[in-house]
RNA sequence: CGGAGUGUGGCUCAGUCUGGUAGAGCACCGCGUUCGGGACGCGGGGGUCGCAGGUUCGAAUCCUGCCACUCCGACCA
């Protein structure tokens, strides 16, 4: 993309009603535009990291066995009448009459209409386990939105569901949620903590919070310490058992505030207990029969007799987890993408457009990065070298590569590493092979 | 939802107390000088001061109502 023709449109100062930092940098990055409290338009390099964390998203769902749908954002009143919930959830829920004065709302979420798809077809417990989830714009009516995209009212959701025959196949499809979590938030150079969650009114241990730390997190939470550094576990047998893998995250201590306890913690090795504040950036919990008894999402067993199927639901706030990443990795300078999730993977810098050689050097790094799948940025706008840098170092552009008179006069040009600041002055062969590695 | 606050050009803000022909910086346009970490000079464009009503010879400024947004608190991907 050449930035000459691009729509990013940076900003030197951050808009006063942002108070937190990936907010603030957001707006600057020309990221987001607010339209409404909570609700935002997405820029053009918003949407790519958006769209980059949602594909992330999408290929660890589909590596643990779960399978992609779209489910619309208006549903039917009647399905929540059914499930209890259209009276319970209260103002959170945005209701809506259509010219038919049928009641319709915009959904907080799919528990209901996923049970009443996989209600209408699957009949047998041969036909499970199955997990079905979508990525789609949810709404909740949040009383205060704040934040920028940590909190808003419109957001972007990856939700889960899982279908059992029993309590045990359920903690299989749980466990396997729980592995591709941990999974997805390394994908995206985030350090993720799995955190005891409140269970609700079904108990049990089957439900967790994944926590990323950050300075700047609205929770406070409890850990130990090697939770932190522990890594994902990658690829496994999704049909073997993973109950050690989880045990070995979930025999740590580990609470958020709310759950927090502390003599437990008191029991960590002092230098192994760690305090700090959190995100929350997904929630995985099992709630048994709680739908499909009310909504009758019933399979035969092989006794013939029908029965409730076990579910389990499973977030990811994709788009909280633009800020979220931003919250965990920004400097004074601006946002650092992971590499994973950056807009573009690398910036050539033409520090002076219009003239012949850095034009040639530039255009012909910015055509070797196309070809090596960089996806880069060319910066050949008009303006002085520091507004270039700083536009660039703002919007976090994991490699630059710099291209200017005197680089060019004697064959090189600069390279510099934006999570660490590290330059390098070298032949642009030199310095593609370094990028592209 | 309780409490507090703010609405003045795209952004940051002054002007409001004490009514008298709407300002600055950044951004934008033109010209020139510049050009390796957010340059400088000259010239220029852009605002019915959130909306509605009221008081007044005259309202960004005072009064009333409404709307939007933000912050603090109790609740949540």
């Amino acid at each position: 993309m050449r930035l000459s023709r691009y729509f990013m449109p940076t900003l030197r100062e951050a808009p006063s009603d942002a108070v937190v930092v990936s907010h603030q940098l957001m707006l600057r990055a020309g990221m987001i535009r607010q339209e409404a409290a909570g609700i935002y338009a997405w820029l053009p390099l918003g949407l790519r990291v958006l769209k980059k964390i949602e594909q992330i998203v999408r290929e660890e769902m589909d590596r643990a066995g779960a399978i992609e749908v779209l489910m619309p954002t208006l549903q039917l009143a009647d399905l929540w009448r059914e499930s209890g919930r259209y009276e319970d959830y209260g103002d959170e829920m945005l209701r809506i009459t259509d010219r038919h004065k049928r009641d319709l709302l915009y959904g907080p979420t799919a528990e209901e209409v996923i049970t009443e798809i996989f209600r209408a077809y699957v009949k047998s417990y041969k036909d499970l386990p199955k997990n079905l989830y979508n990525i789609q714009w949810k709404f909740r009516d949040e009383r205060r939105p704040r934040f920028g995209v940590m909190r808003g009212r419109e957001f972007l959701m990856k939700d889960a569901y899982s279908f059992d025959v029993d309590e045990a196949a359920a903690r299989k499809s749980y466990n396997r949620m729980f592995i591709a979590y941990l999974n997805t938030y390394a994908r995206m150079g985030l350090n993720v903590v799995p955190m005891k969650a409140d269970p609700g009114p079904i108990g049990g241990d089957l439900s967790h919070e994944f926590i990323i730390l950050a300075d700047t997190g609205e929770s406070q939470v409890f850990c130990h310490k090697d939770l932190v550094e522990m890594g994902a576990p990658g690829d496994v047998d999704w049909d073997g058992d993973l109950q050690p893998l989880v045990e070995q995250r979930t025999n740590l201590y580990a609470a958020t505030e709310e759950m927090h306890d502390e003599a437990a913690f008191a029991a960590v090795p002092e230098d192994k207990r760690l305090s700090a504040r959190g995100i929350e950036v997904g929630h995985i919990f099992y709630f048994g029969e709680k739908y499909s008894k009310p909504m009758k999402a019933t399979v035969a067993g092989p006794d013939g007799q029908d029965r409730p199927i076990h579910g389990g639901s499973y977030g990811v706030g994709v788009s909280r987890l633009t800020g979220a990443i931003i919250e965990a990795s920004h400097d004074e300078a601006g946002i650092i993408w992971p590499d994973a999730v950056a807009p573009f993977g690398a910036a050539v810098i033409n520090l002076r457009p219009g003239d012949a050689g850095t034009d040639e050097v530039a255009e012909k790094a910015y055509q070797a990065l196309i070809a090596a799948g960089k996806d880069p940025l060319l910066d050949d706008s008009d303006q002085r070298p520091g507004a270039k840098f700083a536009a660039i170092d703002l919007v976090g552009i994991p490699w630059q590569l710099v291209v200017g008179p005197k680089g060019v006069a004697d064959g090189t040009v600069e390279i510099k590493r934006r999570a660490t600041g590290e330059k390098q002055t070298l032949t642009l062969e030199e310095a593609l092979k370094v990028i592209s590695a």
